[in-house]
DNA sequence: GGCCGGGATAACCGAATGGTTATCGGGCGA
DNA sequence: TCGCCCGATAACCATTCGGTTATCCCGGCC
């Protein structure tokens, strides 16, 4: 029984797949399955099994999930207590689903580790259903993104999400946009818009949206300029795209139901077992320095500009 | 950071040597000061530092143990909840000091398990100054013997210790002996006098036996026999002495300070990190059965009777 | 019926773990 | 000052761990 065991079985029965578990540890899949089979072994019980659709825990499973999980953290904690007896610098380790990682997390990051001294701060983009188990599992501290159940959600910015196409798009001079209209357009999104717990996510999926008609694009920035040269259209966050609308170089689509007003949260364990640097964080985030950041954002990022993307970080 | 290294280093904390953790665990002293090592690496903290007489823990430590002795606690959670689910019989480790483990610990477990259905018992010896560790680490549920600080400790028999030599013996027919006197004779003890933490260690400490006057044998019995034929003094226990007494092959001597009424004690973890078995047996205790098993000893093991030695189980 | 997605397994490999015996080295007591 | 006790280290070894790629297998689904 091994830490590296006990951790692939929590992240399996939290996400329900060895996949994902694989891909959140950032093994590959025989990896984590080999795991698996050397923990069922050892304990001599099957702990998850497959069903159709998911992996469902055994009554055995069922106990050990919590005691695997506090053993996994209780090793977080222990590296992390004596790195603070030695006084090395907090650690804060942010993920954020893509848009987010893309227009806010940095800019807000950088404000912070310049503001609070002595942080050693780093960013992955994850996607939010992954997001829970990493903020769980203390693989990461904060998780910004979209509101997560059974976690400490403080909320971090408003916007507003809406439907954008280039100019000389079909649908650009429509009076009012059925949903049944733009579903079957040509969908150009980052890869938030691939994973279901998003607020882009949940907005294709309530417009059914067939998977086929979805592009994902590195980055929004790369959907954007698709979208402006009339590939499709794309989800848009108002103040992010305000400057090529007022351009001309983007349009507003009147899809029924949108504009979406909508929230970003930072997500983070109770305070109980919160990092210190998350409750830091946390708190830096409702000053007028980390709005005045995550608003900066949009004007130094127009759409024609490319960015390298942010590579999901791995922390073993 | 292992499981294996994070137990090394908590035995080593709590016993003050690494000899003595080793000796725990049932392998070389190398093999714990390697784990150690290897954990001292991996965290950049040597943990603990050598001291004049003792092992010290530095800051890093202080906070790590609590840690690593947790995720060891839970580690054999783990296996006994899977192991609970799966309907297995409970699990009841016994460790008790030598000569409890002689007269007493057998037929309490043998009733014991008898009168409660199925429980897996093992019974081992170990001293009394590592069994607090040996509890606290789970790798015992129950200890027998003296009473333990910083941990429930339920009276389990009450006995009363006296000095005894053959009726040949120098100081057999003495009407008074001084502790001076019967410091200088040859002392035949089972390991319990050899462990300070014992009574009949005490009792050697108080008297101020050199350690060259000790002859330690593999049982009570044995020094008994040994006692009877004149080599030396021995500690006895009054009423499993009784019969010799009686009939002329041991005398008790009238030595200063003693008798002394002593009681046997049932050490657990408090009752809500006591694991099921262990409860079990400290009601049993309590019970006219166990009473009646614990005293059938006095009369059905005479001085003359050589009994193979319980030997040290390990698990690890 | 055949494809396919996802988990298990096989075969393999390097590095780490966990253990041994033998030896070194540093305090501390006689 | 000389041993001695005890922890650290060296050298060595078998096993396990943690990872890879390639392949198999099974249940759903077109």
């Amino acid at each position: 029984m091994t830490l590296t065991q006990l951790e692939a079985f929590v992240l399996v029965a939290r996400l329900g797949s060895v996949k994902a578990a694989a891909s959140v540890l950032g093994v590959s899949e025989p990896a984590v399955s080999g795991a698996l089979a050397a923990l069922r072994q050892h304990l001599d019980d099957p702990l998850v099994v497959r069903t159709g659709g998911g992996m469902e825990l055994t009554p055995g499973g069922q106990r050990v999930l919590p005691i695997a999980s506090q053993m996994v953290n209780l090793a977080a904690d222990a590296t992390d207590a004596v790195r603070r007896a030695q006084g090395a610098p907090d650690l804060l380790r942010v993920v954020a689903t893509s848009t987010v990682a893309e227009y806010v997390a940095r800019p807000l990051i950088t404000a912070f580790t310049q503001r609070h001294g002595p942080v050693e701060a780093t960013l992955g983009v994850t996607t939010a259903t992954e997001m829970p188990a990493l903020l769980m599992e203390r693989l990461a501290d904060v998780g910004l993104g979209p509101r997560l159940g059974g976690l400490d959600s403080h909320p971090m910015l408003r916007h507003r999400l809406v439907v954008v196409a280039g100019p000389e798009h079909r649908l650009a001079r429509a009076e009012r946009v059925e949903p049944a209209d733009v579903a079957h357009q040509d969908w150009l999104v980052d890869a938030s818009g691939a994973d279901p717990a998003t607020e882009t996510g949940i907005l294709l999926a309530h417009l059914r949206v067939p998977d086929a008609r979805v592009r994902v694009f590195p980055n929004l920035d790369a959907a954007w300029t698709a979208a402006a040269a009339g590939e499709g259209v794309a989800p848009g966050i108002a103040h992010l795209v305000a400057e090529d609308v007022d351009h001309g170089r983007l349009v507003i689509l009147p899809v029924e139901g949108t504009p979406l007003d909508l929230l970003w949260y930072a997500n983070t364990l109770p305070p109980d077992r919160r990092s210190r640097s998350a409750t830091k964080l946390r708190r830096f985030i409702d000053t007028p320095d980390a709005m005045h950041a995550m608003h900066r954002a949009d004007a130094s990022v127009p759409v024609a500009r490319f960015r390298p993307p942010v590579y999901v970080t791995l922390w073993s």
